[in-house]
DNA sequence: GCCAACGTTGGC
DNA sequence: GCCAACGTTGGC
């Protein structure tokens, strides 16, 4: 099993959505290496933190599970949707990107600032707080998951 | 294939 | 709102 970190704008699709939601589709994913890690790496059961970027502050604020592993994200077919790919459309090209689902495990008590995770020694060699790191999703150690779900007193890995 | 220009991400 | 860092685009 792996372990995962996958960013979103809590003003786009926050952890509280999810938790209202229960279940739902990753979409909008237009970089490569992110579709990547989806398309070629993502497994049923994998677990992920959910990351919240461009908020206040930034940081984890709970954990999901890996439901359904990659399928078409017709998003980008679809003008109307604010991820619309003009390029897949109007190329012929075969859609390339692809969403995954999700579903909510927990919500933290409290985030986990970005500010936190970078004075963490335990937390060494996490991705998402390298500079200059903006890949929307990241593998992340099981030792270093483990440890941001303890900080974040989190229920299920008790 | 190089690389400058441009658009996006995301912390602050 | 600013801007550094990064990814993508497109001329050559």
């Amino acid at each position: 099993m792996r372990y995962w970190l996958m960013k979103s704008e809590p003003s786009v699709y926050g952890i509280d959505d999810l938790g209202r939601d229960g279940v739902t589709g990753w979409e909008g994913v237009r970089n490569y290496q992110a579709r990547n890690f989806m398309r070629d790496e993502m497994r049923v059961g994998d677990m992920a933190l959910f990351y919240h970027s461009n908020a206040n502050p930034p940081g984890v604020a709970g954990v999901m599970r890996v439901v359904r592993e990659a399928y078409p994200d017709d998003t980008a077919e679809d003008v109307t949707s604010p991820y619309y790919d003009a390029k897949v459309v109007a190329g012929g090209n075969r859609n390339p990107w692809v969403r995954v689902d999700l579903e909510w495990v927990e919500t933290f008590s409290r985030t986990i600032s970005l500010a936190e995770l970078r004075e963490e020694p335990k937390l060494d060699g996490l991705m998402v707080t390298r500079k200059g790191m903006r890949l929307s999703i990241q593998p992340v150690d099981k030792k270093h998951f483990v440890h941001i779900c303890r900080l974040g007193a989190a229920h299920f890995v008790r």
